[in-house]
DNA sequence: ATGAAAGCGCTAACAT
DNA sequence: ATGTTAGCGCTTTCAT
């Protein structure tokens, strides 16, 4: 197979034996250098050098039963908002000491499943997961490492996982009470796939909780494509709605840029509110009105949350972080 | 510390006694199910889930001297260019059973160098980096360690690392062609920090190649805010250019909307030409005329040669990616 | 301050 | 088909 002259790494032993000392001597220098007397440190360390001696995470982990990294799983890093929730959480794992592994998971259940086993298998020692709606089997996988898990983007107390994350119900029905508020009654909801998450399902709930009859719905895969598309097919309603509720900023971005495109003037035939927040919502043109999720505090309580649990024992509370509407420019009143 | 009683995890051992066969046959249940009789592998599967045992990567990891993970080092996930490219890379990454560990660096070299280590430490078996120029730090580390890396996003065969990745120095020389042929002689060229990034060093160098004399130059933060803030001393500039050439979608984008937030009309007021195409290029209003940078390819090509690299032993070979013009609504002939 | 030696949980020869 | 056993590279008592 290998024909390759395979150089063995060295190891503890090959370090010990070149600085003459013992393994248990190395190992010190390594972990509690200030227990090695100051020329035994001196040469071992010149001996780990020469030798390029890395220890093996693999073997520490063995012993300690730690690995020091958790898993995150995540829809797709397609969308902005995740991607910044991540930056977030690792940056934030990173004052634990800790790793953290993305794996995508594409709004499938399985590939969820199966991704977070794999997780599991590299030896995770906690997972972060984006909703609380999941597989069994995940639940199951879970329980059965006991292993810490905590869902995001998703408030309840009730869920069976600790939940950080806002309470999409209100976020929805706050802007849709903004475009209300603003004389709007004809309202286009454009939202994703509501089958298998939750958090779309609970910020349609949110908005039906209004019990406004003059909506109409349009689902659309949440990208900026989707958007285009969804738009498109309001432009064509002959009883056309004077505002465009999105429930993700990528949403609202592609039907404002189509709408602009079909000759609409953003917001004076159409008012278009999004939700989000991204950084870039404002500055499209005209800025977006939107609801701002606080992904980038979530991904910082998430991982403290998670570090205090792994490093400190303590299980997380839940906790719910505040959403907020910015009024820009692209909602105006009829 | 820790007043909870610790529940021990299952192993191994505890498996085969309480199955009552040997250790050697749980990890044959667990490996080569096939080469056990079926009444042992059922009595032996059952008692791996009564006792929830789930194996130690870590112990398996130092056996096999294999982790299956690989570490990518990216500038940032706020970009969508690299999202994309990630994605693509576990996805292909994934075909060889290997996982992706990713860490941002946040354009710091003194980053990359860390998160390398911290990559290495856990175990990761090869690196992905983004780019060519990189602290002799980390370069000696990789060396050190012997450790499979591969730079992306630049192509050159005459790098330390092999390389897959674009011709950025040809790619921006395509851009300004374009404008150059469309009869714009004066144009602003708006670009990320040139300090520590090689790929826009090299996108300046095939631009300043072509000797167009009445260029300026703009340095911008990659991102929307900043392709705003550009456009606003462009459209101070007394003498305006008519085209702007933008090494990065998201500096095209903010500029795009910021001009017409200052009531320009694009592109008849100015044309603007970006680099990547992102997926949202498309359905910006105008369309975004810029140069294809085919991430999605390099991905899984990088994939492909790391999982090559790992599992079949085959030292890659550098790769060129053709990148190539698109031509949307956002540019026009003077 | 240092060393000897016993594991950690698993895999892989080798034996039966 | 199954068991025995010797490690893998390291940490950690327990001696000295």
């Amino acid at each position: 197979m290998q024909d390759k002259k395979k150089i063995k790494r060295a190891n503890l032993r090959d370090v010990a034996r070149a600085a003459d000392v013992s393994v248990a001597t190395v190992s010190r220098v390594l972990n509690t250098p200030n227990s090695v007397a100051p020329n035994t440190r001196d040469k071992v360390q010149a001996v780990i050098t020469e030798l390029r001696f890395t220890p093996s995470a693999a073997a520490r982990a063995i012993n300690s039963g730690r690995t020091r990294f958790v898993g995150a799983l995540v829809p797709t890093l397609d969308n902005a908002i995740f991607a910044r929730f991540l930056a977030a959480l690792e940056n934030r794992l990173d004052d634990f000491g800790l790793s953290c592994v993305v794996a995508t998971t594409q709004e499938s259940a399985e590939a969820e499943v199966r991704k977070a086993k794999s997780l599991l298998d590299i030896g995770a020692e906690g997972l972060i997961l984006s909703g609380v709606s999941h597989a069994p089997e995940l639940f199951e996988t879970v329980r059965q490492a006991q292993l810490p898990t905590l869902a995001t983007s998703y408030f309840d107390v009730s869920a069976p996982l600790p939940t950080i994350g806002y309470d999409n119900e209100h976020a929805a029905r706050m802007g849709l009470t903004h475009l209300l508020e603003l004389g709007h009654t004809k309202i286009a909801i454009i939202h994703g796939p509501a089958a298998h998450n939750d958090r779309t399902g609970a910020r349609l709930a949110g908005i039906h909780s209004l019990n406004c009859q003059t909506l109409s719905f349009h689902e659309a895969e949440i990208s900026m494509q989707g958007g285009c598309g969804a738009a498109q097919d309001i432009a064509d309603l002959v009883d056309k709605p004077s505002a465009l509720f999105c429930l993700s900023d990528v949403l609202a971005m592609g039907a404002l840029f189509e709408l602009q495109r079909l000759g609409y003037k953003i917001p004076k035939d159409f008012s278009i509110l999004g939700m989000d927040d991204l950084p870039s919502a404002r500055h499209t043109f005209p800025a977006l009105t939107t609801i701002h999720l606080p992904v980038r505090r979530m991904g910082e309580k998430a991982g403290t949350a998670m570090g205090d649990w792994l490093e400190n024992n303590v299980v997380p509370q839940p906790e719910m972080l505040e959403v907020k509407l910015e009024i820009r420019g692209s909602t105006l009143p009829l």
